[in-house]
DNA sequence: GACGCTGTTGCAAGCGATTGCGGCAGCGTC
DNA sequence: GACGCTGCCGCAATCGCTTGCAACAGCGTC
């Protein structure tokens, strides 16, 4: 008895039928019953504390009203503001979130696919960071609505809400060249992420755009502070000249500086040291951090928009691709160079 | 169509009964049957691509196999590891988690807790703040199992998983003292929430214990570097003398060290501070924040299982309160005071 | 007053899985 | 050879809700 009351106690309490209730209460079809039913029936509800079974209302209508997102890790801070942002514009249509971590290793997340569609979800928010993951494009074969965040799934007509790469690096290009850097160095993220290559490729444009010069690329394979620094002193290892380094992210430029200090470089005064992401109290470090703000909670909502599209079934008004603005936010990090030759 | 097959399917295909087929695909009955039809159960449900659908068992059995996990703000840092943890214990029995925000509003947490019921939930891990929730043990009563983080319920018998606050604030008043502090400055979380209470309440003890005195202390009203900065400067435009400030969380501390350097005054050789909870990238800041690290993972662990321990009806497994340990982490906002006099 | 129409409610068939109970083989025992 | 027991499987009800269709009441119209 862990339900108080059904439909049907509902009915027998004022002498209709289950049906005539389900009507009732429901916004939809209310408009069809006699006002003075729809009353009884909503005191009736009220005093037996009636609470509708979703489960059984589920079975029925194989709609479960709840997704699932898959975060690799909620512990990255760009993902709790992306389920915020999923939440703030489900919610108030009737959904619930189930959320999953994958980890991003592919059988874990392969799994968890199938724990969330046994459950029936009705769509799926991957917010995974792997660049190729075949079973995406299945679970949609199958019928589950999928939208993607910060990845493009190549070939499917998956629709992905990517953020602006392109823009956020040209931004930061634009303010290296007004301090008259010309020779960058880059940290990459690991190139199994997609973010990892496209941020590489973005940064690449940005800077032939303008004629500086991309001179040394280490790649990370993790996004740590100690990948960065490991891969700040093999940059300062190579041969190569460089007067910034621009990161693929926030903690992979903390390991940058420190890996700098550790050297007896300073930054920016020696290097200048830009991130991305503008993570929570990167703004606090020494020097605060130069770095690209994404908007992590607006993405979470062109997510939750897009799967709610095509949850309705709406399916062309839903972008394949939906390219969300980045800023940069100028800190402390960035400076004119006592390497640059004058 | 969107699921493939069917129990019914499956018993069609290979002659058999849909309940011999049910009985087949669960290990616990599976024992009883003869390994020839299990045998050719397993096999024809991998031809066909048979997905249980946990929505109809749930209605049957109403168990559905998740659980409710309430949390204020996933954005806060403390609450990701969290949930982790409870994920890591779970997920493991075949629960996954429906995940939901309640920003401390009351009457959102009562909605939510309602989406939840109405979903079936079998538990509720309640991560609240807020000190006083008469709602709790309502659900309790109805039977939803219910273990809570962070907060303990009066009266009720909810299990609940709280940090050692006392423990914390006696580490932190030892390394205070063994630095000549003696008098102390404490900014207290908002008196609504319950980490508030219990930490001024845990460092008033540990401060008698020692001989040492809370001279002064000043009320956030949020947890936030702004609020930390207000009482700061009160306290500082105060008459009372102190040589360090205990701060009930990190971010009021990450403030509190804002407002003395605008004050012109020095961390920790003018004043020391503490913070509390030792989130990420605290370790970075200027100067490196002495703190009391919780583990936020553990504590999700210990309360899922605890839930775990509730839903199969072992209650008296479970204790009423269990006390998870922390440590101090020693870095550098605590030094001896210019302000002492020797 | 009969007819048709409109609008409101009842009927019943499921959705897919679980489970107590009963049936019925097959075997051993006397 | 009959009986009883054990072990495997089938039967059918059920969980609570939704929904197309049928029924029926009430009304207006001729």
């Amino acid at each position: 008895m862990r339900h108080g009351s059904t439909l049907k106690d509902i009915a027998r309490e004022i002498g209709v039928h289950p049906s005539t209730v389900s009507r009732a209460l429901d916004p939809q079809r209310r408009a069809k019953l006699t006002p003075d039913v729809i009353e009884k029936v909503r005191l009736a509800a009220e005093r037996l504390g009636y609470r509708p079974n979703r489960v059984a209302a589920s079975l029925r209508t194989s709609r479960s009203m709840t997704v699932g997102v898959m975060i690799p890790d909620i512990t990255n801070t760009i993902f709790p503001p992306i389920l915020r942002g999923v939440e703030s514009v489900l919610e108030p249509h009737g959904y619930a979130a189930l959320v999953v971590s994958t980890d991003n290793i592919p059988e874990r997340e392969a799994r968890l696919v199938e724990v969330l569609r046994e459950r029936g979800v009705d769509g799926i928010i991957h917010a995974g960071a792997q660049r190729l993951n075949p079973m995406i494009p299945r679970i949609v074969e199958e019928g589950t609505p999928v939208v993607t965040v910060n990845r493009r799934v190549d070939g499917a007509h998956i629709p992905a809400i990517i953020n602006d790469e392109k823009g956020g690096m040209r931004l930061l290009a634009d303010h290296l060249q007004s301090f008259g850097h010309q020779k960058i160095a880059h940290i990459a993220g690991p190139n199994s992420s997609s973010t990892g290559q496209e941020r590489l490729d973005a940064l690449r444009l940005a800077l032939s755009e303008r004629n500086m010069s991309l001179v040394a690329v280490a790649e990370a394979d993790r996004y740590v502070e100690l990948e960065g620094i490991r891969c700040t002193t093999s940059l300062l290892n190579s041969d190569k000249q460089f007067t910034a380094i621009v990161c693929a992210n926030d903690r992979l430029a903390i390991g940058a500086i420190e890996a700098l200090r550790e050297a007896g470089l300073r930054c920016p005064e020696d290097v200048s040291v830009t991130g991305y992401n503008d993570m929570p109290l990167i703004d606090r470090i020494q020097p605060a951090l130069t770095t690209i703000r994404i908007e992590s909670f607006a993405t979470g909502q062109a997510a939750a928009h897009a799967l709610y599209m095509l949850m309705r079934g709406d399916e062309d008004m839903v972008p394949l691709e939906t390219i969300m603005p980045v800023e940069i936010v100028i800190r402390n990090s960035v400076a004119k160079s006592s390497r640059m030759k004058l």
